[in-house]
DNA sequence: TTCTCTGTTCAAAAAAACTTGAACAAACCC
DNA sequence: GGGTTTGTTCAAGTTTTTTTGAACAGAGAA
């Protein structure tokens, strides 16, 4: 007999070309942005599929598990990136991309780049309580002066986000 | 004898609370860039520092390996996050930030952010080429809509781009 | 109830990223 | 030259992140 013996699921079921460039192209996207490589590919794949697809589809189509499906979607649902696409006489869930430039930036910065933000604006102002201690008053101005100019940072940082959304929002 | 036998140069000669807090908030400001956690020490320890640091402070200082201060003094370099200061009577290099928004920001974007771009235009290239293989015609409509999108994601980032450092330069 | 199907969870395994440290090079001084 | 100081490199070690897969929960069907 030559049936695969030990071949309990392994079966990576190729993607055509075209599928496997998307793919690629947002693995990279994905990294840049700091997320795990199975969101792009997850994505990649949802978003050059012209019908909504199953968990079952990605795991098969990715040959990935189904634990790294499973909460990859999650994450781009919480990113706005997939949603849950109509599912009439169909227990399982199907899944369609978000392809609204808006939307997916929107969606990045309100859940990975505001929180960071804040906790920054917090920790500088536990910063801004515990200069007073040193007493050296030339390295005092000078504590005070690089303290200022985080400020302003975050500042311009809070200010160019929502400028940001509003050119991509078209 | 109560010396400290098997320290080799395990020193990691407390920071001040001042210095600590600050390297913490750059420390994380790396992690959202996606830079190592050095990067974001040396970072900090040089901005909150009024006079310039040499290779050694920051190994003291920070208690990191050489290596790692050698190599995150280069990327900060080739970021232009950090310029050697002028050495006089010294062979040894001292170490000081850039703290200008603009520059920091335009270095980061240069650097990491359009390579990324450039090569996912040329992906998006290819990309075009693979697509008339297909050949029902539903389906090619359907994928060059999809590339398109892309396309116009890609023009759209080539486009914020200097719109942001435009108003980062203030 | 019991069986099947779909999806979630999370501890452990695997992979990726970062750091270390010892060997090396280069520059300077004696 | 030999000795010292400063800094770089990179293979190996460590840490962090991501993925896996098996156990579990819920929902529907029979």
């Amino acid at each position: 007999m030559d049936l695969p013996t030990t071949n309990t699921q392994t079966k990576p079921q190729h993607l055509d070309s075209i599928q496997q460039q998307v793919v690629d192209f947002f693995v990279d996207g994905a990294r840049v942005l700091g997320l795990p490589r199975s969101l792009g590919e997850i994505y990649g794949l949802l978003f050059i599929s012209s019908k909504p697809l199953s968990l079952d589809d990605l795991v098969q189509k990715l040959g990935i598990s189904k634990g790294s499906a499973s909460q990859g979607l999650r994450t781009l649902k919480t990113l706005g990136a997939v949603r849950e696409a109509q599912n009439i006489n169909d227990r399982r869930a199907y899944y369609e991309p978000a392809t609204d430039l808006k939307r997916l930036v929107g969606g990045f910065i309100s859940e990975q780049i505001r929180p960071h933000l804040n906790s920054g604006k917090s920790k500088l102002k536990q910063l801004q309580q515990t200069v007073p201690l040193n007493t050296d008053p030339t390295e005092q101005a000078f504590l005070n002066e690089r303290i200022e100019r985080l400020e302003s940072w975050m500042k311009c940082g809070g200010q160019v986000l929502p400028i940001l959304q509003k050119i991509l929002g078209q």
